[in-house]
DNA sequence: TAGCCAAGTTTTAACGATGTCGGGTTTAAG
DNA sequence: CTTAAACCCGACATCGTTAAAACTTGGCTA
């Protein structure tokens, strides 16, 4: 067994006593600046490391974060969506800007999330990340809206979820300026609207109130959400050369459905940006890498992470969310 | 302030006492079955949830890993690259199966990483993952090889440090007699060879003995390690056929490099897979959306994960390392 | 000089679990 | 019927910290 240097250590060193150690390294006014320099001192000569578990046992909090990552059913998420991947790293930084820790979890069933982290006491709070495509998951944080409770979701199936969402609206109207700037008169828009993703309704709710100020309807082309993203963007580009209707530009849902609608049109021999122009939304990395490199509406990472902290801090605090909207901007690449 | 139950709560509604219900609880042999079915009942019917916390300051241990991702400098690793998401989700579904928990960090000098999460009994081991082009922050776990301390590596710069690695060897091998049988002639090597990244090193290794038998002696591209991946494989190109010198196939030290390869063969204008083929080495996502999507040797993910935790497992109880390399396998895709 | 206040400490008591020890019951053996 | 060995379970100590209460000082007021 490795020897540890507890507070009392530090105080027989320093000649106090053990609770004056701890209220000299918390920073307590109560304690002369003579003492806590001979503490900090001994703390440092001892190489004194404070146990977090007793802090925790005694203070009841934890300073720790639990995020959890639902993929699609059977599926972890690092294969459902890598938009997921960045989503983290910038909880991850807000998170520690906070002083926070991050437990992360891949893995078992949301019926149990809270049993071991909020009730166990492992975190203080929870962020939910996951795909809207696995609504057993969702079904339990329903209606689990009691004050108690710490939690917050990006994305979420439900309005009435504690929420934190890209400004879909904003984003989708400026897809519709860019296309119409490119001059496209037969925009498209694919993704799964009528599902339980709020978002991609929103992202259509702005694409076609933009584009109505010049008396273009786009249409959009509902897809099966039983299929993966990208699945359903190629079903989508089929579906539409099927139908016979013209169209000279498409708005995907998302990035991971706008490269398939590349592939799709890439084997249907249409060229982009040529034919068709091809606009997505989430920033994430694959786009850069396609051919042509796709256009897109990316939200800012920063504030995303930023804001999911924030709120589940509010959460924890027994205060309201406060703002939920990531803005996005336009990457134009390729497409 | 919400009211928790205790398993002293338990033991009042049982009639036991409190350590009686640890016991049941824990599945000790000293309880009889009569009593433990009491427990059991009053712990359901009151909702008890074990307090981790008064577990781990009491036992000494966390049940939890604690993963340090590392990017280049100045950078999340979330941006360096998207193979690290994979390999957390594989590492997070090992240490679950393993009932470890998961602490992430994006953050913080590795400095103070141990302080962090091994001294302040955060974690019981600690799994660092990261790129090589982060010499500073590698350089603090060269020769922290002491016995207490439990932790393993991806990767690594060094053969002395603790790492689990693919079969890199093996994986070069594979692209070598897979670019030979495309009937290609004069294969080149693109990658950080000579750099701290012993993977790369070995991968050429690999891919030049095979290359050896058919007396081919591929030559190889260093590149400027400041540079990212990416921008590696598109400055080697630039060199390579600035050189003038023949070349057919491009095996390149990993995905990020291949996908700037074949931007860069695409700017020049030279088609893949007609003229050239390339091979790249990680099996990340992106690369399925390449045009033509990336042709890759890939690491099984699910061992990695599990040596991964499995290494680190072994270290927390005092033994050496076991099995450390991931077999590979090549996943034929367009170029 | 008694009385009081404030500052700085020590004393004491948790937080919620686990492990050791020992005694009381029951069962089996003598 | 006594005695020893299992077998259970309760009492108590403990992990390392923080918070509240009690207690010293010294300085100042009345």
């Amino acid at each position: 067994m490795v020897f540890r240097v507890t507070a009392f250590d530090v105080a027989q060193r320093a000649g106090v006593t053990q609770p004056t150690v701890s209220r000299a390294l918390n920073g307590s006014p109560k304690v002369s600046d003579e003492t806590r320099a001979k503490v900090l001192q001994a703390a440092q000569d001892l190489g004194y490391v404070i146990n977090q578990n007793a802090t925790r046992l005694r203070r009841g909090e934890t300073m720790t974060l639990a995020v959890v990552l639902i993929g699609r059913a059977g599926e972890s998420a690092t294969e459902t969506n890598p938009f997921y991947f960045s989503l983290l790293g910038s909880v991850a930084a807000a998170a520690a800007a906070k002083g926070y820790n991050l437990l992360v979890s891949f893995q078992g069933s949301p019926e149990n999330f809270f049993g071991q982290y909020d009730d166990a006491r492992q975190a203080d709070g929870m962020i939910v990340i996951g795909t809207t495509q696995n609504p057993e998951a969702w079904a339990y944080f329903r209606g689990l809206d009691r004050p108690e409770k710490a939690w917050v979701c990006w994305g979420a199936p439900d309005d009435d979820l504690r929420w934190v969402r890209s400004e879909n609206e904003g984003g989708g109207r400026i897809a519709a300026r860019y296309l119409l700037e490119a001059g496209r008169k037969h925009p498209v828009f694919i993704g799964a609207r009528a599902s339980q993703q709020r978002q991609f309704g929103e992202r259509y709710a702005g694409f076609a109130e933009e584009l109505q100020k010049s008396d273009i309807t786009p249409p959009a082309i509902d897809v099966d959400e039983s299929l993966s993203r990208e699945e359903q963007g190629v079903e989508a580009v089929r579906a539409l050369l099927q139908s016979g209707q013209p169209f000279d530009a498409i708005f995907a849902a998302c990035d991971l459905t706008a490269l398939g609608v590349l592939r799709a049109l890439s084997e249907a021999g249409i060229s982009v940006p040529e034919r068709v122009s091809v606009i997505g939304f989430d920033g994430i990395r694959a786009g850069n890498y396609s051919s042509p490199p796709l256009t897109t509406i990316e939200p800012d990472f920063e504030q995303a992470g930023d804001l999911l902290v924030q709120n589940v801090l509010n959460r924890i605090a027994g205060e309201p969310l406060t703002q939920r909207r990531v803005p996005v901007q336009l990457v134009k690449r390729g497409s």
